[in-house]
DNA sequence: TAGGACATGTAAAGTGTTACATGATTAG
DNA sequence: CTAATCATGTAACACTTTACATGTCCTA
């Protein structure tokens, strides 16, 4: 079993889904294809970590909603205290921000503003995540043997590194803005 | 070519390396092994973007000194205007996390305090290096045109990272150390 | 004397992405 | 009328990891 594996359990933990909605669910983590997704429930069913019900539909596609089994749920279990794999990033952005000397100072600033737009963003949709669930679950986010939880701390991790992104992207942009008034100064 | 081909060219950018070398500098970026370097050097130099000397030692292995040719520094710096591709960042760690829920506390707990350990020591090497880095460059570390001012820059993102991680866990862990208090008054 | 640093390579297996394939409904 | 949502699946290709392969010097 692979990490994409016990991120499908860990999901169907919460609540019963269908391969389309694990999808969307999936990207707390990090973006899975279907290609990759429909297989895998498949071979998580024969070996008994999950089940399913086909459910016929009219003007929709039919659909399966998948369910974790005690022993998908026990494999989960024991796989939570085993000492997780290190961590793995990857980012092209960060190598375009190593080769930086290499690009003229305007390429740099509109690199590192976009950045800081697309963490912007990111970060607006995340408060906005994180206040519905405030509103919808309440104290429930502070027990730590309820079922959201764990959802609620991820988001909030999520919400301190896209704010410290942001932060370091306007320290950067202070140093190549800093260069551009120079510039203009001289010439 | 790849993110990966692209990182080994800002690495040749800044000096000529051998790929044991190049595998050690690339940690900044994320951990790529040898078995997948050796091959995309030999790549890169076919198709001429990057070339070598072969260096006879004695004692050791003889080794390959690569250099980027202009045509690869050209095309790194075309590939750096492009809008970058979206970060991946796949961590087992938080996939626990969002299931810790199913573990007991206990469990939570030292699932925790490891992880703040590592980012711990993490954090302690990130600010010996930085400080190296301060020491042996002083004021070029803050000229954007200078070559160390990308790694410098790299290295500021990875200790903010680092010490969110660290703030992140110590709030989750304040938690968790809740629930062990009130199981123990209970009991 | 065992393990790590130095140094480079290939092969096989596993994981992930892109493309192909289908098709009704609904909102703009 | 066009794009998005819902819904599942396969095939080919690209990328990554693990394992196999070799060999000396130096440090604990």
């Amino acid at each position: 079993m692979n990490s994409l594996g016990y991120a499908l359990l860990s999901m169907l933990v919460r609540k019963s889904c269908t391969g389309y909605e694990l999808k969307q669910l999936l990207e707390v983590f990090w973006n899975a294809k279907h290609s990759q997704i429909y297989p895998l429930l498949s071979k998580l069913e024969e070996d008994e970590f999950v089940t399913y019900v086909h459910v016929e539909q009219t003007g929709k596609p039919d659909k399966k909603i998948y369910s974790i089994t005690d022993k998908g749920r026990s494999l989960l279990q024991k796989w939570i205290s085993n000492p997780p794999a290190p961590p793995v990033a990857r980012d092209e952005f960060l190598i375009k921000a190593y080769a930086i000397s290499l690009a003229d100072v305007e390429t740099g600033i509109s690199l590192f503003q976009e950045r800081l737009a697309l963490y912007e963003e990111k970060l607006a949709k995340r408060k906005v995540e994180i206040g519905l669930m405030e509103k919808e679950y309440g104290e429930k986010l502070e027990d730590i043997k309820s079922n959201v939880f764990g959802r609620y701390i991820l988001f909030k991790r999520k919400l301190l590194q896209e704010q410290e992104e942001i932060n370091w992207c306007k320290w950067v942009l202070s140093y190549l803005e800093k260069e551009v008034k120079t510039n203009r100064i001289m010439s």
